[in-house]
This record gives C-alpha cells, structure tokens and sequence, in this order.
DNA sequence: TCTGGGGTCCTAGGACCC
DNA sequence: TCTGGGGTCCTAGGACCC
C-alpha cells in the first residue's frame, strides 16, 4: 500500500515566538541571533554572532540563516536583533508537537521546528488533515507552518518548501516531473554546498538534470553509493520508514570565543573555558541519565582550521571530573602553537544508566556515577581530584 | 563582513583477532 | 616468502542538517 507522510515545518520558528513576545514588531524586520547583550538596532552589532533566523521582512534584505551577523548589519542596519530565548522555543516545540500527535501518533523528531508524520493510518483526505494539522498547530500555539503531503519523507520535505509560509502541498509521483524536476538540486536534503559545487562543475544544476543522468556516470563520478542514491531521490523514490524514537549518539558542548586566545598567554582563561564545557557535558548527561565511553575535544584555530582528538576508555564514566581528565589527554594531542577561537568536548558511545544499575544490584544512580569514575585507567583517575594539571601548558 | 552550536551519518586506514 | 580474508573496534575528518 503507497504510504502517505506529512513533513511540517514551522515558519520562521524563532523569529516567530519572539514576535507573540513582542507583537509590535510584527511586519517589521527582525533578526535572531547573538548573545544577550547584543539586543538592540542590527546595525549596532559587533561581534562574532550568526544568524539564527530572520522573518521574512528581514529576508527580503537578503538576511539569511548562518549568515554574518556583521554581513546581516550591513544588508539590513535598521533591523531589529533579538537574542535567542531557547527555553521559550523548546516550550513552543512541543506545544505544536503535541498538537500534531493529538491528530497523528506517529511522528518523526527533526530537531526543534519540524517534524515527519505517518498519515498512512490516518482518516481523512490528505487536504482534510493537511488543513487539520494547520489549524491544530495554530491553535495550540499562535504560530503558522508549512505541511508538505507525500508518498515518502522525501518529495514531502521537498513538498513543504513549495508554498512557504502557511502552505499546503500535496504532491503525488505524478507530479515529480512538473513540480520538483526544476527546482535546483540543491534543494534535495542530503545535496549540500560541496555537493552541489562538484554537480554545477559536471554541467546539473537542476534535479531534472540529476534525474535523466546516466546511473553509471553518477556512480562514476560519486560513488557507488552516493552517485546511486542520487538517481533514486532526483527520481523522487525514498523508502525510509517514519521513526518514533532514537537514542542520542554523542552530546557536546562547545563555545567560540569573543577573541582568540593563545594556549601560553590565556592558559587561565582556556582552562575555566574547558571545565566548564566538561561540566555542562556531563550535566548533560547526568540530566539524561547516561554514561559515554568516548570522550572528544575540538579545536578551531584562529585561521578557522579544525582539529577534533577522542580517546574511548574500557569503562564508561560520566563525571565532570573524568570527563576532564580524559578530554585533557585529548587535548594533549593536538598543536597549540596558534591562536584558538573555538573549544569543544563531545561524549559518545552512550548507554543508558539505567542498564548498568540494573546489572549492578539496584545502585543508586548518584553512587553509579561516583563508582563508575574509578573504572578508569588509574592515573587519569586519581590525578585531577585535587589540583586538576592544566593541559595548556605550552 | 569572515564564518554559532547542537547534532547525524559516512569513509577510510590501522590495529587486532580468528 | 610476493602476500588469505573476514570481522570488529578505534580514530580523524568531512559532509550535511536544523
């Protein structure tokens, strides 16, 4: 039986939530992005901020997403920027969430402002619960958004798109060759800058031209797999399932900083700076209630070069203070001759806390966590507890 | 006017094991 | 001596997405 999936995405999310705070900067240009000191005029900004989102008045000054703060002050200085209030949008997110599942069960998390759903199971014409769906998310939250309804998540992503902001767009396979074959090919999710570079060099800029290529000058020119899966999506076929839940992979934390630092010259600065990223991580992961075996670092250069180090241990450890001791071995291993505008850690190889309490006869996850530090190899675990060595020795 | 922060998945080489 | 053939794990980097 053909499925029919639904891709909802939110209309300018941030952007949109600040505007219900402040609703007489509605029809104005406005601009989410940097920290929260840097609210006021846009053209007033100085500093190292992207932008988050923008509404549409601010697009139409050609503000975009990931773009400069700087670039955005120089197209739009009369903007307004508003700092990024992400506890407010995690509230909205599953506000709308929530209104979709009371509609449909069966969603697809992706990330705070979209979302798959399965109609397959669900009664109604798709312009029914297309205009449903709408509504149910108005309702529930003020906000507008944009449903694309397809066979696969594919052409209803691609769908969602078409008739932003507040659109329904049904599409059939039918309606690939006239609908999506002349969009550029990099509207295709999984068709990214480089992608698109090498393509335009080869002579395709649209999913028309991706789609009557020959597979085999795909496969050549992109692998085997990347050049085969090209042909099937331009061709508008996606066989993934709707998934209703996942586990985390890794968690991270990482800060740029407001200037470069030097490894010798700001080693106190550096180091807080790493403490509290190894910190946040592992309140992170204590909040989650997981333990990594994989600890990694990340280092951006002032030329905007980026090294990443991990180290997985045979135990897995949770603790800011182990997690610090491993990260500093990390950190051990990469240069730092040079200027340093980024730092991150990252944990990975998770397990959920809950299965080693299990097999560890009903341990308080308090003491798991204590216990656990000392599966490490001995000198990582016992060196840091008094005076933590500063890995930024120079 | 240089480029945030949080993620996922893939690739490729080397170690190591049978 | 002229080169097995998997399989898994680990590491580093990169593309891509929201």
């Amino acid at each position: 039986m053909e499925r029919r999936i639904a891709h909802l995405d939110m209309d300018a999310f941030f952007a949109s939530v600040e505007l219900l705070k402040r609703p007489e900067l509605k029809g104005q240009p406005v601009v989410v992005g940097g920290r929260r000191a840097d609210a006021g005029r846009l053209g007033d900004y100085r500093g190292r901020g992207v932008v988050t989102t923008a509404t549409y008045e601010a697009r139409a000054f050609g503000v975009g997403s990931g773009m400069g703060l700087m670039k955005a002050a120089a197209l739009a200085p009369h903007a307004t920027l508003l700092p990024a209030d992400f506890d407010a949008y995690r509230r909205y997110s599953r506000g709308f969430k929530d209104a979709v599942r009371a509609i449909a069960p069966v969603v697809e998390d992706r990330g705070i402002d979209e979302i798959y759903i399965d109609l397959t199971a669900v009664v109604g014409t798709s312009a029914e619960l297309g205009r449903r769906l709408r509504e149910a998310v108005l309702a529930g939250t003020g906000l507008s958004c944009s449903i694309g309804i397809a066979p696969n998540k594919l052409l209803a992503k691609l769908g969602s798109e078409l008739e932003k902001p507040g659109g329904l767009t049904i599409l059939g396979y039918a309606d690939v060759p006239l609908r999506i074959w002349p969009l550029p090919a990099s509207k295709i999710n999984g068709i990214g800058p480089k992608s698109t570079a090498k393509l335009a060099a080869l002579g395709i800029e649209l999913i028309a031209d991706l789609a009557t290529a020959d597979p085999d000058w795909l496969v050549r020119h992109f692998g085997e797999s990347y050049g085969a899966w090209l042909h099937r999506v331009a061709n508008g076929r996606d066989e993934r399932a709707v998934v209703t839940d996942s586990e985390p992979r890794s968690m991270s934390r990482e800060t740029t900083f407001e200037r470069d630092l030097h490894a010798r010259a700001d080693k106190a600065a550096l180091s807080a700076i790493f403490t509290d990223l190894c910190t946040r991580v592992a309140g992170d992961l204590a909040r989650h209630r997981y333990l990594a075996r994989t600890v990694g670092i990340k280092v951006r250069y002032d030329d905007f070069r980026t090294v990443t180090r991990g180290l997985t241990v045979p135990e897995p450890i949770a603790g800011a203070e182990a997690l610090r001791a491993v990260a500093g071995q990390c950190l051990k291993r990469v240069p730092l001759d040079r200027r340093i505008r980024l730092l991150g850690v990252r944990v990975s190889g998770l397990t959920p806390l809950g299965a080693i309490s299990r097999s560890r006869s009903e341990m308080p996850p308090q003491d798991a966590e204590a216990d656990l530090d000392l599966a490490l190899p001995r000198e990582q675990a016992t060196a840091p507890t008094a005076q933590p060595e500063l890995p930024f020795a120079g």
